[in-house]
DNA sequence: CGCTTTTGACCGGCGC
DNA sequence: GCGCCGGTCAAAAGCG
């Protein structure tokens, strides 16, 4: 793996082939329309051979996806919690057709070695990639009615009409060398396949705790094997198991959810910054964290403290001063 | 022993 | 209708 610091990231979008060139580091959302960016993330520390990977963990606070997922932090923090300079991020709003994703780079600050980065995303999975299906057997509750067939038949009953709902999602790119990202939650591989166009393949992972159907796709880019794309499907409905360097669910202030009003970009839809919108730490891959300088309106699903405007105060904190600049 | 990973097969959607 | 492809299943293997 080439470890030195890519100037130039291709984003290879995990859904189509297309791919574009990215300067630096970026991070990527998606929700349902899909949108993403990326952000750098430093290698492990030691060069785990793949197990549990911790991001480049910033002590305290140790924050991980996991905070992001839950939206308990914006993904500025977030890059400051992999060692990742917030003014690396950018996001880019997904554009349904076949426009060319609007990208936008955060500047805050520039104390990333990168200097600007331009991600494209398009990872438009409303269309094709759907679900084909998912939501089949609620659970895993295949019948295992094995019959006599010998072939392993995976009598899947999925019902076609339902198109099962889509999930939220959200992608973002990772700088990493280990592909499985430790975000707290406990995540069970329930498949892998190769990728088109690309010599690395995709894992797909669920989440383990019972009930809860969040999924999470990791694959790596091809055009830079340092780059993890990871998809996050779906909203946890429990905390994070108690688990990994303690208790993830109590190293979430709940306030720093202060988003970057600067970081979302004109164009970028406002479902999406709904559906982005923080809940609380209590789960939910798809809380994002940054809400629109403006608009919060129409509210979905998830609209309960949308409205709330973030709370900058102990973000400071937690993130670097230089991304506090652009506070309202 | 229980849980996770591996991996080939299967399913459904989509394009041709 | 057929083939491709992405996503998922599930038995077997691996691991602590």
């Amino acid at each position: 793996m080439s470890d030195e610091p890519s100037k130039n990231l291709y984003y290879h979008d995990p859904f189509h082939d297309d791919q574009q060139p990215i300067n630096g580091t970026g991070f990527l959302f998606s929700s349902d329309d899909n949108n993403s960016s990326m952000y750098e993330h430093k290698p492990p520390s030691i060069a785990t051979s793949s197990a549990h990977n911790n991001p480049q963990v910033f002590d305290p606070s140790y924050m991980s996806f996991t905070d992001c997922l839950q939206g308990s932090m914006d993904y500025n923090t977030l890059a400051t919690a992999f060692n990742l300079s917030p003014s690396s991020s950018e996001v880019f709003s997904p554009v349904e057709g076949n426009q060319k994703p609007a990208v936008h780079m955060a500047s805050s600050g520039e104390i990333t070695p990168s200097p600007n980065s331009s991600v494209s995303s398009s990872s438009t999975e409303a269309g094709a990639e759907e679900d084909s299906g998912k939501n089949k057997k609620d659970g895993q509750g295949k019948e295992g009615e094995d019959g006599g067939e010998s072939s392993k038949k995976v009598n899947k009953t999925k019902k076609k009409g339902e198109k099962s709902q889509k999930e939220p999602r959200f992608a973002f790119m990772t700088k990493s060398e280990v592909d499985h990202l430790e975000d707290g939650y406990r995540w069970r591989k329930y498949g892998q396949k190769a990728v088109k166009n690309s010599p690395y393949p995709r894992s797909y992972y669920r989440c383990t705790t019972q009930k809860c159907t969040v999924k999470k796709r990791v694959e790596r880019s091809f055009q830079d094997p340092s780059i993890v794309i990871t998809t996050y499907e779906g909203q946890h409905n429990h905390q994070i198991p108690t688990t990994l360097r303690g208790n993830a669910s109590q190293m979430l202030p709940h306030s720093i959810l202060a988003p970057t009003p600067m970081m979302v970009p004109p164009n970028f839809p406002q479902e999406l910054l709904i559906q982005m919108s923080p809940m609380d730490y209590r789960g939910g891959a798809t809380s994002y964290m940054y809400q629109p300088p403006q608009t919060l309106t129409s509210l979905h699903h998830h609209d309960q403290q949308l409205q709330q405007l973030p709370d900058y105060g102990l973000l400071q904190d937690m993130v670097p001063s230089l991304m506090m600049k652009q506070e309202p």
